[in-house]
DNA sequence: AGCCTTTGACCAGCG
DNA sequence: TCGCTGGTCAAAGGC
């Protein structure tokens, strides 16, 4: 049975530069600017924080119905894992690799597929007091793509900007294991890092994706 | 020029 | 304490 190709991949193009057709005219057209600067200043700041708080709704809007598609995605993946019990084997070969280091205290029992946010049990790696009062607790997710079995060079595009820093090859699994940090901005800590899991009868490749993001308010920086 | 990947070296945790 | 291993750094090269 071949079964669907579920698409993990969320397409989130909500440049923040974005300018309405009108607001870039005006934006680039400067002819006013000569005539009442101070006018024209409180005038061009007033549109823009309009703009701005209308852009926001509209993100607010994408940013719900991507979660609804996501969730809906999520839904069908696990109905699909459901009736294909050798893809949570291969996750759980894959997973088993690393529970070596503290940093990887995940809660792998639950063996979940799609997102598992789970508190890690150290701290992150900025060199903070290492108390447990002090800990900063990333949240780390795993998610589970499916790729071309052809497709080895272990670049999930799942729409944002990555930066490879590292790749190893792990004890136990041939395939090396490729680590990434977010390259939106320079101070921004999620980092993901991305490995291969085959099914026993090497049909599905999987890449196994780590998200970290310190503390529970923070917006994860995409 | 700036950003990316590659890759060997180094560091730290764990048994 | 030591060796193994995973994670990170940073230089070099490519695009």
């Amino acid at each position: 049975m071949e079964p669907a190709w579920v698409d993990t991949t969320l397409d989130l193009n909500i440049n923040p530069c974005f300018r309405t057709n009108k607001a870039m005219k005006r934006e680039f057209e400067g002819d006013v600017v000569e005539s009442a600067p101070v006018k024209y200043e409180n005038g061009v700041l007033v549109e823009e924080l309009n703009r701005v708080s209308a852009e926001n709704k509209k993100l607010s809007k994408m940013l719900t119905v991507l979660c609804e598609q996501y969730y809906s995605l999520q839904h069908q993946f696990m109905e699909f894992v459901n009736k294909n019990p050798e893809i949570e084997t291969a996750a759980a070969a894959t997973t088993s690799s690393s529970k070596k280091r503290k940093a990887e205290c995940v809660d792998y029992g639950a063996n979940m597929i799609g997102f598992s946010g789970n508190t890690e049990t150290s701290s992150s790696d900025d060199g903070s007091p290492k108390t447990p009062k002090d800990c900063i607790k990333p949240k780390v997710y795993r998610v589970q793509v499916r790729t071309n079995p052809s497709d080895n060079s272990l670049v999930v595009r799942d729409g944002y900007q990555w930066r490879k820093y590292g790749q190893k090859v792990t004890r136990d699994n041939p395939c090396p294991r490729a680590y990434f940090k977010c390259s939106f901005a320079p101070s921004c800590p999620v980092k993901k890092k991305v490995s291969v899991a085959s099914s026993p009868r090497a049909i599905f490749v999987f890449k196994v994706i780590f998200w970290l993001r310190p503390g529970s308010k923070s917006i994860i920086c995409f």
